[in-house]
RNA sequence: GUGAGUGUAGCUCAGUUGGCAGAGCAUCGGGUUGUGGCCCCGGCGGUCGAGGGUUCAAGUCCCUUCACUCACCCCA
């Protein structure tokens, strides 16, 4: 039997794991210069947390789920979590901060899990990269987090469109709601299957629905009901984006479907990754922490689809490449080659030793395979002198370096081809 | 869940009206006793996705099935 690895699952390796993990390693480095600060939580939780926090209607919950029951508690229903938020919502009331300490800003990054069916940019098991903040109401806020995701852009050398909507809060958003419905119901002939069945439990999908784009342009726009406060907080936001050069367009149909997502909703597109374009996004979620049980704390955030921002980049820019491979011919000369090797390790450097035993042609192929800057050669003749071989396989040039000046000749040679 | 496309060597693919299973790349070795890339020679490598049918003969035609890819759907 060939084992196979499961449909929309991926192994990932070489400069293709090394783009991922450049893209996790900036994101991060990002959130820790704006003070937020690691989360990590289970990647599995009770199901019935998902269903309360993504709504027990959306697809995710109803057919995406990975879910089956605990072997020795049949009551218990586990899920492998399809994406970050309800868990940090879920440690974040655990751990009593909504009371002790509200304002929190976490960072969480790892894998999540839908049974969907792949697609390009699209896998079952996925990386997500996200920030919640908790107890900031504030329109700073969530102009940082799309500062944040700009940030991102600018670093990685990406182009992406930031969309952005405001949905209102609790006093304006019902009534949004209301016209949408009654809008959906006016045109109910109209309406596509899908959009008819959830019309009642969750109108304003209606607005992004694809087949029905022309009653979608003509509905009602979350703009024109907004309360005063929320239209204060949106210009404020959008007065703070353009502040920070983040260039942005106002998309009245982009909704989120649940009741405690308020106000600041946005998406970043790519136009490079394939139809599914959507690479980060985000929104305020006042209602989020008190419907999961905690207090009534305001909550914003972000998740970064790290495979689909990864299809952006150009894989070829994050391969590896060895700065020395040493080629030892004979047994004495391995052990030099070994401890060599460990010098220059303690310099940094990226260093292999290469196959005892073979003849040095293929170890120099070998070198030229992994891209190594130098190949080091110690054979007879340059263990009786003390010294090595150092080859220049880019200039094909090669002299002889005393064993005590190979790490400080091979540092100084990685410092000047950096500079 | 729906639709379309594609399955032949490790990878990318060719294979004509049905007639011996192929190429390039990769890999290993040789040409060069201690020198990579370029070149030349050679070796290894196949259940033609799987199962059935038609035929003297099927990679090729028919049926079934599986997998992969892209899109729909959905989505941080």
């Amino acid at each position: 039997m060939q084992p196979r690895r499961l449909r929309g699952f991926q192994d990932i390796a070489g400069a293709q794991a090394r783009t991922l993990a450049a893209v996790e390693d900036c994101a991060r480095a990002i959130a820790e210069r704006h003070n937020v600060s690691e989360i990590r939580i289970p990647a599995l939780e009770r199901l019935d947390l998902f269903q309360h926090s993504s709504g027990e209607t959306s697809d995710i919950v109803e057919k995406q789920m990975y879910a089956f029951v605990d072997r020795d508690e049949a009551e218990t229903t586990l899920a492998l979590r399809p994406e970050g938020t309800p868990g940090v919502v879920r440690a974040y009331i655990e751990a009593g901060m909504d009371r002790s300490e509200p304002e929190q800003r976490f960072y969480y990054v790892g894998p999540m899990f839908r049974r969907e069916r792949p697609q390009k940019g699209r896998f079952r098991q996925f990386s997500q990269f996200g920030v919640e903040i908790f107890g900031r109401a504030d329109a700073a806020t969530d102009a940082e987090l799309m500062i944040m995701v700009d940030e991102l852009r600018r670093e990685l050398g990406l182009e992406l469109n930031f969309e952005i909507n405001s949905l209102g809060d609790g006093e304006c958003r019902p009534r949004f709601r209301q016209a949408v419905l009654e809008y959906g119901r006016a045109h109910l002939g109209e309406l596509c299957e899908d959009c008819r069945n959830r019309l009642e439990r969750n109108p304003l999908r209606l607005l992004d629905c694809k087949i029905d784009v022309k009653l979608a342009e003509s509905a009602p726009r979350s703009q024109d009901y907004l309360c005063e406060h929320c239209r204060a907080h949106f210009a404020t936001v959008r007065e703070l984006l353009a502040d920070a050069g983040v260039a942005h367009t106002v998309n009245p149909r982009l909704v989120r479907g649940l009741d405690y997502y308020t106000r600041t909703t946005f998406e970043a597109i790519s136009i490079a990754v394939g139809a599914q374009s959507a690479v980060a996004a985000g929104g305020r979620y006042d209602g989020l922490v008190e419907a999961l049980g905690g207090a009534p704390v305001a909550g914003t955030g972000f998740a970064i689809g790290v495979d689909r921002l990864a299809l952006a980049l150009d894989a070829a820019r994050f391969a590896a490449h060895a700065d020395a491979a040493i080629a030892a011919l004979g047994d004495a000369a391995l052990r030099r080659a070994m401890s060599l090797a460990t010098a220059l390790r303690g310099r940094g450097l990226r260093v292999e030793v290469l196959a005892p035993g073979r003849g040095l042609k293929a170890l120099m192929r070998r070198a030229d395979r992994i891209g190594a800057r130098y190949a080091v050669i110690i054979g007879d003749d340059e263990l009786a002198r003390g010294a090595v071989t150092l080859r220049d396989l880019a200039a094909s040039t090669q002299t002889e370096v005393a064993e005590r000046d190979l790490a400080a000749t091979l540092a100084a040679a990685r410092a000047a081809a950096r500079a």
